[in-house]
DNA sequence: AGATTTAATACGCATAGCGGATAAATACAA
DNA sequence: TTGTATTTATCCGCTATGCGTATTAAATCT
């Protein structure tokens, strides 16, 4: 049970400082007041906190002279240099590393197109921690100004224990990546499920951004569900992120009715490559290429990929329909690589949703198709560090860091 | 953005102290600090503004001569004449009215079997307030005594903004009840899922006292579902609770695929007069014991009965295990009137879950069957509104009602 | 140069929680 | 019966917080 002390109370408003500077950029302390609700005095010491610890730093000059009568307002921001952070990200087939300031900017990022799934642990863990070290290195910044470390990937974790319970990363179960990264790179490292850091990267910078209710469904080589409720991070019971996989979209019977049966990459492709044996084509599954073909065949009229991708979208309409009803979102992000962006897959997702969801809530969602960058799964990362660092102090998010008060920011803290 | 202020810090707090008290029957300041890990004199100076209040009193004697050596403690309690509040429970063919002390103890009650579906909402409220004026006077109290009221209902409910967007009571959409009803009574009335209140009053009273995460399912006439979830009641975006018989258990194809189509006994029961017509059973189903009949030819081994049963278990078993893949709650509350106590619906239920439930979250939620008397409902309601009495500061269970720093307390606040 | 206007801060106040000292109320022992 | 030990509850002083008012700072306008 959390008691509520004046220093908890700081925390709060400091959190909400921060936030604000963070989210309206460059910002006078004025304005702070108003989006806070925190008198100017108030805003007034805890900036002050703030810059003393050179967490933020006033803008030089240049301040936007516009409103013109009184004494100019001083622009605050973030310091970029006030610390530096580590995303990566683990997918079945590459390693995504970036490093970036305080502000998620990325300086630095590293892809290792290397294929990871069914290795064991500790070789993943070896290729991690060289990935790791490569990325700061080449940023110029020694390991020691790291202040933290994220590792996003698919599957089943519990980030509060830093355990994955179950990937198709691992072929071990309860494997715990947090603990093991931590001490061979001697800086905290915490991990979560991929989707989680997208979609706080899109609450921080993408389309989201303002919004405390949206859906985020990533379909890459498995699906993806990542929720922001109330403003925050949604996860089950005892911090545990929720597989889409597993979540059931047809009766039982035959094959199994799981979602990553219909509608993951994986699972469409192996459809295909059935469909298309004996056709000539086994080169192109066997070099990684098989999404290509079926994008393109469907495009050339055939019907049997046009099939497979539209059971694929009907099948996730079916779950994310469900979704709606439960969360009544007031939008929903589908990303992934290739497939995600196909009409074929999309149109009738859209439709199957629209039909699906129930009279009531029809409309609430907005349904939007986007395409990420690599460098957004590092500003996630980053951003879920950051998090911590600003002092969220309530956060469900993790587990409470026993650190200093001022977190793991590098440099003098006065 | 709330800002958080010395008021805040001391809401909180209060409302720890004031939560303990209610868990733990009479309790003592040292047991009321150890508990909410509040300092010993934090807790004196809240107990002595609770006693102040009137919203607690000390124990006479009697206190438990246990430990023996030093000064006694005195051991504190809620005051059950601190306030009262009333809990009513719209079904489709019967209102429950419930009159509560503050310690949500029944005092009064009162049904109405009057079939009130497809009524006009006005006959509706109506109804509501001579039964709630009926009640509250059995009880001896006068209206000006009562401190708030909590309307639970099936369908689709905006608590927030006391309107009742669709449901099957009201053929209208959009009522907006709350304010009708204060308005008629004079007295706050706040509404919500009917599932929330036993969902609370579970919480409160029941199988999952101390338990932060679990599900209430409630086989009714409808469907309904209650969550909770990092113990607060899960709502969706705008405060919306979701109705569960919208979600998609079966591909739309025929006949649709929402549960409600499949496992409410409305739907169990038009199912069985379809399958049994001709058969001189007609009766049975127009007098309402379509039900009972169901369940007794069951009972005799009949396939086509068994068969409806086992259908409606499985498909709620079918969207439950959907709910545990994203909630993982260790419990799961299946409740009802008739149908969910019989072991031809449970049964599937079970064995659907147990099926379906991915292997890495299999055996988390107990599934734990209860039969729900009358009285629930109205403790739940009560329990709704004095959440708020008792002060708790970050509910979003409702809008921050505009009242005095001790809310609705009836007698004078000093 | 002085008036005006807006931004930021200094000062004092009220309230919070906490720690140590103190009072209260009992049991145990001589 | 009286004194001591022990546990509970409170009193007093301390520090930290947020806020309101008054004050200073830094620009523009006249």
């Amino acid at each position: 049970m959390k008691t509520a002390d004046p220093e908890l109370m700081r925390a709060i408003n400091r959190f909400h400082v921060m936030d604000a500077i963070r989210r309206f950029g460059p910002i006078s302390r004025v304005e702070i007041s108003q989006f806070t609700e925190l008198s100017p005095t108030t805003v007034s010491a805890i900036t002050a906190a703030l810059l003393d610890d050179r967490l933020i730093i006033p803008i030089q000059e240049g301040a936007l002279r516009d409103a013109g009568r009184g004494r100019p307002r001083v622009m605050l921001r973030l310091n970029p240099e006030a610390a530096f952070v580590v995303g990566v990200k683990l997918a079945p087939d590459q390693i995504t590393v970036a490093t970036t300031n305080f502000c998620a900017d990325v300086l630095q990022s590293l892809t290792l197109p290397i294929r990871i799934d069914r290795q064991p642990a500790p070789v993943i863990a070896d290729l991690v921690e060289d990935g790791v070290r490569q990325c700061v290195s080449d940023a110029r910044l020694p390991m020691a100004k790291i202040a933290g470390i994220c590792v996003g990937l698919p599957g089943i974790v519990e980030r509060a224990a830093g355990v994955c319970r179950q990937s198709p990363i691992f072929s071990e179960r309860d494997v715990n990546f947090g603990a093991d990264l931590t001490k061979r790179l001697g800086v905290a490292v915490s991990i979560d499920s991929d989707v989680n850091l997208v979609t706080l990267a899109e609450h921080w910078f993408g389309q989201a951004r303002g919004l405390n209710d949206f859906l985020v469904v990533s379909v890459e080589h498995s699906l993806g569900l990542g929720i922001l409720h109330n403003g925050e991070l949604f996860r089950g019971a005892n911090g545990l992120s929720p597989d889409f996989g597993d979540v059931m979209v047809r009766p039982p019977g035959s094959g199994g009715g799981r979602l990553s049966a219909w509608a993951s990459e994986a699972s469409v492709l192996s459809e295909v490559e059935a469909a298309l044996r004996g056709s000539g084509h086994e080169a192109a599954f066997r070099d990684g290429r098989g999404m290509a073909l079926l994008l393109q065949l469907a495009a050339a009229g055939d019907q049997r990929c046009i099939g497979i991708l539209a059971s694929a979208g009907e099948a996730l309409g079916f779950a994310i329909a469900n979704l709606i009803t439960l969360f009544a979102p007031p939008k929903v992000i589908v990303a992934g690589r290739a497939m995600a962006a196909s009409a074929f897959f999309i149109g009738p997702l859209r439709e199957t949703i629209a039909a699906l969801v129930p009279a009531s809530l029809a409309d609430v969602a907005e349904i939007v198709v986007r395409e990420w960058s690599d460098g957004i799964w590092g500003r996630g990362a980053a951003a879920m560090t950051l998090r911590d660092l600003y002092g969220a102090p309530w956060g469900t998010t993790g587990p409470a860091p026993n650190r200093g008060p001022l977190g793991l920011i590098t440099g003098d803290s006065h």
